[in-house]
DNA sequence: CTGTTAGCGCTTTCAC
DNA sequence: GTGAAAGCGCTAACAG
């Protein structure tokens, strides 16, 4: 900078004055000046600035685990919108780990980010560190019960609602739900909506129906088995995520059942292949790529609000929206479900 | 930093020598000052440290599209090996759109990454403002053709001729290959390795059998058509990537046709999804996770190298593995051909 | 071993 | 409208 100055003749204030455009600079020295920039590829360093301003226009990313597919889409979301907004993005991968996601937490302070947009861990304690120092911060998808602060997701409790709907419209009475791990909001609210719309239509929830824990694919394929293992096997199953969705999915194959005329299936998230499996796969999708988006502004606000009127404490709810393919269908006929259950059953005169 | 001084009664330089450890300080006055720190909540400014040191401790991931299922892979192998050593990661998506590209490497250049690694977009002038510069920078799976400098991917040649070889082995002739954009290293590889192959065995490279164009899924439903409405079909198409291979599945479905029996299916990457398909899909694996570590590792390398002894231009090639699952199978028998092909044909006496 | 000091490259009053 | 100068928080000589 003192180069180009010197370059251009004039005093490194200038310089800066016509870099941040601000000030007014007098056309001919502004063009000298870029004169100069040009010729020493001169690059403003925003480090330098940071330290100055106190600023670093940065803000930080904490997911779980950026391979799971709903993260990517997420991130991609806040990435361009930060990325319009001149912010760029510090991406941090907890792998479901509260240690990491602790020490990633130390890290971004420490590089002086101005806010932090996170996809908490199981049993993360990143309020305490966070919420707490008033720290710009916005929850993503999932919401720790203990922490305040501003916080953005799907409307899981709707989002559960509608998947039930949808199968109770279908005449589906034995549902079944694979939950995920009660502990984490999303899987928490999507039961709640589940449990809401079963009790506005007076079915019965049964506790072999709900099976709850992990939130893996092999976990999907265990509960798909169980279910399917029940003396009386639900006629449909909802799956609290994408990947508990596969592994319910290859439990029915397994067993040469097939969607929707032995058994309904859907599942949360809406990923790109589901459509490519056979039959197409039902789900909830989630506006995710929106999520990101304004999850980012959100943050913004609280990183610009002057000190006096801060942004109140805001929860964003996002509508889902459900998607309806082939694997689900009306409740299985008779001899389907015989085929289901693997049981000879004496032929009732007026089933449904 | 001031005040933890100050607080522990030592000066500001012993401040930092606890903080680094690279100086001796005596136990307890050491003990003092991190009783300050922690009573202060301080946290050191990378952002101070880095415009002294002139390192920043941060590399650029650019990639073209993280919601592509390929990169959150590569993103984690390098952010994992990033974290480890101590480095930051600022993500930046290009969207497959050069002028994106080339203004997130500017944004970079300003924050004073200490490196890039970068799997770039169609058409990408990366290389003429970076590897000209000697700036530590990587190519990752897209290696342009321009570019000096690092490199590192999957050896897509041999992966080529693997998944091709399998086909071969399994007695096909008549292989179609959708391969995605050819101005594109692991497209362009992966034909090769492709042709490879068949010349070792002698078999005919049929133009109509070769597709070529898109990269989406919509363009592997294309080719798929395509290649299906042939008067001879192909006995088994190849996919370059997830993709295509996506669309190629669509298409062979939209027709009622079944893999392996009336043709033989597989595809570059492998993605989990993969294995729940009904037949699970055939895929050459990359080693995603890895090639991002090792990305990460020799990028690491060269920012850390002394200004004698660089480290030379080299280029990593990781091998491929080809997961067989049940979408390739034999070729198919006469009747089936027959379904294919939806002609009639006389019924041939010895046929094979 | 510990303290003093001079900047890293920039922004931002404040005189001119 | 433009330049001079102070200082953001830290590190690394260097002197003690």
């Amino acid at each position: 900078m003192r180069d180009v100055a010197r370059l251009a003749g004039v005093s490194i204030s200038t310089v800066s004055a016509v870099v941040n455009g601000n000030v007014f600079v007098s056309p001919e020295r502004k063009a000298s000046v870029q004169r100069a920039m040009a010729a020493l590829d001169y690059h403003p360093d925003a480090i330098a600035r940071s330290l100055k301003t106190g600023k670093s226009n940065v803000i930080g990313i904490i997911v779980p685990d950026i391979t799971n597919a709903f993260y990517p889409e997420l991130v991609r979301g806040a990435e361009d919108a930060a990325t319009k907004a001149g912010y760029s993005v510090l991406l941090c991968d907890s792998s479901e780990n509260c240690k990491n996601e602790e020490s990633h937490i130390n890290v971004l302070f420490s590089r002086r980010v101005d806010g932090i947009l996170i996809a908490c861990c199981i049993n993360s304690r990143a309020h305490e560190s966070l919420a707490q120092r008033r720290f710009p911060l916005v929850y993503m998808d999932r919401i720790p019960s203990a922490g305040a602060g501003c916080s953005i997701s799907t409307d899981n409790v709707q989002a559960g609602y509608v998947a039930t709907k949808h199968l109770i419209d279908l005449d589906h009475q034995r549902i079944g739900i694979v939950a995920g791990y009660l502990g984490l909001s999303p899987h928490h609210d999507r039961l709640e909506g589940f449990r809401n719309a079963m009790q506005e239509f007076h079915l019965p929830i049964l506790d072999e129906y709900l099976i709850s824990g992990g939130i893996q694919v092999a976990d999907g394929t265990n509960a798909g088995q169980a279910l399917l293992s029940l003396q009386v096997p639900p006629t449909a199953i909802l799956a609290s995520n994408g990947n508990l969705l596969l592994g319910v999915v290859q439990a029915i194959a397994e067993r040469r059942l097939k969607m929707p005329d032995h058994l309904s299936v859907l599942g949360f998230d809406d990923y790109l292949w589901h459509r490519f499996f056979h039959p197409a796969l039902t789900a909830v999708a989630q506006p995710t790529h929106e999520m990101g988006r304004r999850a980012f502004e959100l943050l913004k606000q609280m990183i610009e609000s002057e000190p006096g009127q801060e942004v109140q404490e805001k929860h964003i709810r996002l509508p889902a929206e459900l998607r309806v393919r082939n694997s689900t269908g009306p409740v299985p006929q008779r001899e389907f479900r015989r085929v289901l259950k693997k049981t000879r059953q004496p032929v009732a005169a007026n089933e449904k």
